[in-house]
Order: C-alpha cells, then structure tokens, then sequence
DNA sequence: ATTACATATAAGTATATTCTTATATATCTA
DNA sequence: TAGATATATAAGAATATACTTATATGTAAT
C-alpha cells in the first residue's frame, strides 16, 4: 500500500481546505453517509449560503461531488480522488461525528409533513 | 497502534498551520533533520523575518521545539508531542525533500570561512 | 568595547478568508 | 401557473494571514 506523493501545491491545498473547522466536520459527516445541504444546516450555527460556499470549496478541490435528487442536492465524498486515502487518513483522526448525524435524523429535514 | 482522536480545535489547528507552503516545507525539511534558521532561509525565496514569523507559528502550535547553539537556533520537530505520529503520516503523502537538505548542505551556511 | 552575524519582534500593507444579507435559480406541489 | 422549498450566487464587511522593512536583542570575534 504505497501512497504515491501527491504535488505539494495539491497537498497544501487540501490541508488548506480541511483547515476550517466547520469543512472537516463537514467531510467527517460526509464519511459516514452523504447529506443534502439542508441536512448539513442542522449541525451548524451558520447561514444556509455560508454552507453552500464551504461545500462549493470542497467540490472545486475535488473532495466531494454533489448529485441533485429533486429539490435537494445530495453531497458525497469523491472517493476516486487520488487524494482520498489521505482525507481518510486525516477523518481517522479526529473526534468521531455520530452524534451530528444523530442530530440530524432527530430533526429529519426533508420530510416534510411528519404524518 | 490505535490512535487516540484529538480534540477537534487542535486538529482544526494542525491542519491550518499544515495548509501552508512554506511550514509544510519545512516540517518536511525538519523530518530530515535539525535545521537553523539560516540553512532555512538557503531554501525560500523569502525574507527572514517571514521565515522566523512561520517557525513561530509552528513552535506556538507545539509542532516543533527550538536550541539555541552559540549564534544559531536550530529547530527540529517535538516527537513528543501527541499529534507527532499524525504529522509523520502527513509528510508521508508529499513530496521528498531531499534535493533541498542538499541545497542546504552545497551553501553550507554555518560554516563561516571556507580555509 | 566595538563590530559583525544570527535571530526575533514591531509595525505596516496587501491580500485572502469567512462570514453576512439580498437575490437568483431550480424543483415541487397545489 | 403561482407559491413554497432548497440551493446557489453576488456583494459587502470584518477579520485573519503572510509578506515587507526597520529595529531590537543576543552571541561571537577582534
């Protein structure tokens, strides 16, 4: 299981991006099961747009990939980055997130009427 | 070889200071071996103040520890810190730095006269 | 002691980052 | 088609970051 080194421009722009703590919560979450951007909402002290942006930065290095199914956009780690690996190493880390992802089953923010 | 998570914030932190060019160059370097801040300065196109600016932040961040020999100061990387087996691995997955501690080593930069 | 060298700190500046609010766009439902 | 919901984008503001030059400090050598 050699890893083959990445560029360093490339290595430094994802440290960079998993640098921001409300992003590597984010991708922590997104390691355990994809999440539309009103799921995410849930978790987060922070305006809808602000999420938006986090997750168009992590889409624009590639980390993650977005699928829209109806209404919702459903995000998801890219896991044929090059560089995926590596974010796996970095999640395994850090502070396991089951409990935000609980909290977001309890309030369940796309069903809509709970009849 | 389980690894204990760190607290979210340090990890947070690690990261940024990581998602930098320069600092992870010279974490890198410093993998290699102790460097002073003047065989640093052979390497980067930059000031030393900025280089001087950048080890700080590493040394505040408890990432690497200081020596002052004679006029030098030497920096080497704190192996004792918790989160050091977590660095190693980040150094894994970048570029080999070798050709710079060869750089190094041609302008040889401590030794003062060449006799 | 004076001078030179190595490094650190101070102060200022340009740019990057991360929010916010307002608004645009896309989809669903009635 | 109109209204509601979900998400994205635009614009602006506050703060953080990373450099610069000038200067202070600490050590060595003459």
């Amino acid at each position: 299981m050699k890893k083959t080194p990445f560029d360093m421009d490339k290595s430094v722009q994802v440290l960079k991006i998993l640098g921001d703590k409300t992003r590597l919560t984010i991708v922590a979450l997104l390691m355990k099961r994809e999440l539309c951007v009103c799921e995410l909402l849930e978790v987060f002290e922070m305006s809808q747009p602000s999420i938006s942006q986090h997750l168009r930065k992590l889409k624009d290095a590639g980390l993650v990939k977005e699928a829209r199914k109806g209404q919702w956009v459903y995000y998801s780690l890219n896991e044929t980055a090059e560089y995926y690996p590596f974010i796996q190493t970095v999640i395994n880390y850090i502070p396991d997130q089951s409990n935000k992802i609980r909290q977001i089953e309890k309030s369940n923010p796309t069903l809509r009427c709970g009849c």
